[in-house]
DNA sequence: GATGAATGAGTATTCATTCAT
DNA sequence: GATGAATGAATACTCATTCAT
């Protein structure tokens, strides 16, 4: 039988879904730790990064991010470099957190369920956040925190692959590098209709699930129903770029 | 036997691949055409944008636009109204196309051919356009265009879709609007890896291709090679938001 | 009787008020007159220019003068060495109408009745174009003009006032300078409520009317000296639209 | 006894006649009032932009006047949203006088010298202020302002006049609506002649003045019935200076 | 001659970043 | 340390004027 995403793959899901590992204790440049206050504003910033930048999209100025975080711009200039730093530190926290559910399903018993564990968490993280998704597709920021992430990521990604393929539920021509691709094409299905459906990548993960089988009999009902036109018409309607 | 990109379902796609219909006379608001150096002029400029949005994504300046196209900023703005028309225009070509081969996919005799048809060139043409791909991702330029190519190519792809079904070569669960979704993520597929390799989609829409069949005895081979890890490092070396 | 707006002073009105005089023969600069179509050009810019600055004023574009014109901006440029030639022209022709209706005052042998139409035809004028009081109030354009349609029609005034107080009817601190004072004034209401109601101003002309008469034994003397005509010449070099 | 502007009328000009109210303590959006030296630079914002205004008038940039007050032009947009806003905060303050006095006016034991004192007052403020000028005459901006301040100051003006006129001091078909217009040809004199002798103004308000005594046992009716409040508001709704 | 296309300096406004309080 | 005021380069767009057709 084969599980999708609704099926036994994500009866591990479980875990720690949408929960970010609270970076708790960024070391100053002299390498002791922040002092209490300042690592509480640090945290704070970020969280209102998160929040500005998930609605508005890397668009949002600083003076943004500082009013929804309560401090004056020269705070967040005080702990950030500049913005690059501060997007940067954000997608740390997020690619940490990958590598985190990348890590969870390798541990997984099953090598299907722990891949799909993967795929959905991950997904579950991008399509949430607009500000990342504009990161991963277009940003020329954090190349440098992407490559240690991936470099941390392939190895366990690829053992992921690799324990799935020998036990039979994966196609064989699958590649590490895919995964990653995956996850990226995700986004866009989230991107293009995450407004009017929030949820409508995760009938786009059920297909590619399916592609990623070895072979199948009979195609899985699709979760998620299609958009209809008229959720088309809206899916378009809420762009970042331009405009404003 | 499961045609696949390189497949019989491309044997049909020799026509205009990636070939934009020289939009050849552009009327005045008054109708009558442009005079002959002013057209030459429109083309150079649409084209100028299309290099320097392709390259540079749309955050390059109207300016940046006159200059590679050899002319003064004023040119620009006598011939579109402001930057949104500009794109817009650039945009509109591109639809056109677009719905230009859904038309040319229903037209083949074989259903499953057409289909792929369709997808392969949308991929081609997306994927080729940086500013494109922002545009349909983020943009808030151009909706009503994009509304209307929708309402153009909607029948058009649900008849293709259907034939396709009652000809028991495609999954049933499939829908139109799945159809566009899946475009949208083989553009993020280009996106993601386009300037290390370009034809990187063409492993995914294989992969989708796969997916969408109602059943599949074994996997295909997947065309393109995935990418190398080291691909995958340069991969995100070339963003265009943010620094510049 | 203290004749009004409405009294005898404006029996007389009933001549070319309102009307310009056909500027029927401008030279080009080598002496010849201008071809027939190319003098009908320049009578039809005139009268677009006159159009357009009286309805917007004179940020006008000289694009939309042609285009009302019915001519290529070019057209317009080679009639008019630039935006300032225009406006200049434009106000010569009013100017010298200021002047034919100050002539055609002198002419009434009721002293009194040939001021108040003086005054009020000139009211007509000023009133009703836009650009004529903006030109007045604040331009920098056309001194050479004003200077030369001062220098006509300062005597024909003087006379006039001369001859009204030699006959009792107007006080005898009035001096020839107050006269355009005067207008201008009227050009103020007639600016402050002209879209509301254009005729607004003649309340205002028959205040000043009730005001120039030589009022009790004893008229109050004026502070403040007239200004000289050198005075006058100097007044107008400040102005700010247009040039800069 | 005919007052003229240096009679009695002027008795009680003493008090502010020409200053302005030190705007002292704008507060912030958020209520608090200005850091100290934030304000500072407001007032040093204003003045400047009162000067630039004044010598160039409204065309002037606001990249001069931030030159002028010696900051950058970001500081400008910090403290004033637009252009339009700024002009509109220096109209307020000038708006403010005026209604000051129109009050101190009201508060004269004698009727006459009261008016006069507000006439002459207003004028002073006008005359020296091109800028106050072409926002007065032509500019699109700060309608609101206005409108608050002509519904302050007119119920003001109406009792002056009516107490005048109750005095047997001024002609009975004087409408409180008037008094505004008749500033505002004044205004329009200073325009003309302001640059050249400043107080050409005081000639001609001495010369209205004598206008608004209740000549002769039957002063002349005037024609065209003064406007009314209602029209007031849709006098100004039509300038084209500023906006475009 | 007439036309209208092309030019580009100029204007209002934004926002990443620095620095005085 | 925190604050938010100041900075000014950058950007979209306008319009007087020139010049190829």
């Amino acid at each position: 039988m084969s599980p999708t995403v609704t099926g036994p793959g994500s009866r591990q899901a479980a875990a720690p879904a949408g929960t970010l590992p609270a970076d708790s204790g960024v070391a100053a440049p002299d390498g002791r730790p922040l002092r209490r206050d300042a690592e509480r504003n640090r945290q704070r910033i970020l969280r209102a990064a998160a929040e500005v930048f998930t609605e508005r999209g890397l668009q949002a100025t600083l003076d943004d991010v500082a009013r929804r975080a309560g401090v004056g711009v020269g705070t967040v200039y005080r702990r950030f470099p500049d913005k690059e730093a501060l997007v940067e530190a954000l997608f740390t926290e997020r690619l940490d957190a990958l590598v985190g559910y990348a890590e969870h399903g390798l541990a997984d018993p099953d090598p299907w369920a722990g891949l799909v564990f993967f795929l959905e968490q991950g997904a579950v993280l991008i399509a949430g956040d607009r500000g990342l998704r504009q990161l991963l597709m277009f940003a020329t920021y954090g190349r440098d925190r992407v490559d240690q992430a991936r470099a941390r990521m392939l190895p366990v990604v690829s053992q992921m692959v690799q324990r799935a393929q020998e036990a039979g539920e994966v196609r064989a021509d699958l590649r590490p590098t895919d995964v990653p691709l995956i996850e990226f094409m995700l986004s866009a299905a989230a991107e293009y209709a995450g407004q009017v459906r929030p949820e409508i990548w995760r009938r786009y993960l059920a297909l590619l699930l399916d592609a990623l089988r070895p072979t199948r009999a009979a195609a899985t009902a699709l979760p998620e129903p299609a958009l209809s036109p008229d959720e088309m018409v809206q899916a378009m309607r809420s762009g970042t770029l331009g405009r404003s």
